[in-house]
DNA sequence: TGATAAAAAATGAACGTTCATTCCTGGAGG
DNA sequence: CCTCCAGGAATGAACGTTCATTTTTTATCA
């Protein structure tokens, strides 16, 4: 009705089209049903539906680094830190596994790999993760390996179990999450 | 032509399509064309799309458990054994990158999740990687998590590494391969 | 063997859907 | 009356699949 943030509303309709179906069950026409607009309105907003992705992912990776700062044990030791963050990313995935699964078509997707992309040869690329790690190899606690390898070691695995635990394949709990992130640890540390 | 193998050529540009450009860069249009053969022809040997996908992922996965056989130190160490698994794995992906393309296409999608769904359920899945597993669980070298835990931590960084590496993010060559592999036994090992 | 009929396989245009995107309409606010 | 902009039908491209027809192979019999 009035316009308190049709934007909004938009991007959420297809976080969770996307989450729930994937890529190809969020048309349209069905995220702008379920967002209350018309099927046209949407490009008022967003010049294409690929935009309107990117914008929606950028939304979620946001959110995603604000939960990973809460509590973040700032002067702690690096594996502390890394057990935090670690402990952190799973819990976050499994309680929203709406936003989990939209992370992970994104990632498997081109636009995932242009993202990384860019992650990667824009090498002013400032977050919390990549400090650590970073600092991680000047004190020689890990292994020395490339950073991509490292973020291989040491989220792929937890990306995977969320998953899992998703699909209902395993079940979590916080005894079975603390001793994944350990053995994360141990493949990274030195 | 005779008659060699239509059926074979039907799969084998399936395989390159959708390797080279995704599921969505493969209509069966341009499979055909690319088997030399035209679209109705498909239908006779395959019902559908999806029964065509998935032969073809069968017909990868057999080369795949093939390659890991050749020269797999039968009576060795779980260790060393699973040090071969890895580093074969690697090497196939990485000489093979059409292959990984299609295999990571095919994992990242609904078809993926329901042959993994199988494998799980179906308990008499009996090969080398899972036998191994549970050889070393019973001996407790590794650590006493869920198979499919131990799977993503043991695997799921060599499948990064290998994407990582065909994106020309990062380089491998035998030292690194060597020395991710053993990362990966160690969040695995007890 | 050679001629011919029957069966099987291959063809590719056409179909029905689905989708992202465009465009014309109507109506609210100034 | 004019200006915007939301609405949603219209558009056209792309897709998997079908099927009437043609081509090739196989079987039959003189």
């Amino acid at each position: 009705m009035e316009k308190p943030d049709r934007r909004c509303a938009i991007v959420r309709a297809t976080l969770d089209l996307v989450a729930e179906q994937g890529f190809h069950g969020a048309p349209m026409a069905l995220v702008a049903e379920r967002a209350g607009v018309a099927a046209g309105t949407i490009y008022r907003y967003f010049e294409s539906k690929d935009v309107l992705i990117n914008e929606a992912f950028h939304y979620l990776e946001e959110r995603f680094f604000a939960a990973v700062m809460e509590h973040y044990p700032e002067g702690a030791p690096v594996r502390e830190r890394f057990l935090h963050i670690g402990g952190v990313l799973v819990r976050y995935c499994i309680g929203a596994p709406l936003e989990f699964r939209f992370l992970e078509q994104f990632h498997n997707s081109p636009y995932g790999v242009e993202h990384r992309r860019e992650k990667l040869f824009n090498k002013n690329n400032r977050n919390v993760i990549t400090e650590l790690f970073n600092e991680a190899l000047g004190l020689r606690v890990v292994k020395d390996l490339p950073l991509p390898v490292l973020f291989g070691l040491a989220f792929g695995p937890l990306l995977d179990i969320c998953r899992d635990h998703i699909l209902h394949f395993i079940e979590l709990d916080d005894d079975l999450i603390s001793r994944c992130v350990e053995a994360c640890w141990d493949a990274i540390r030195r």
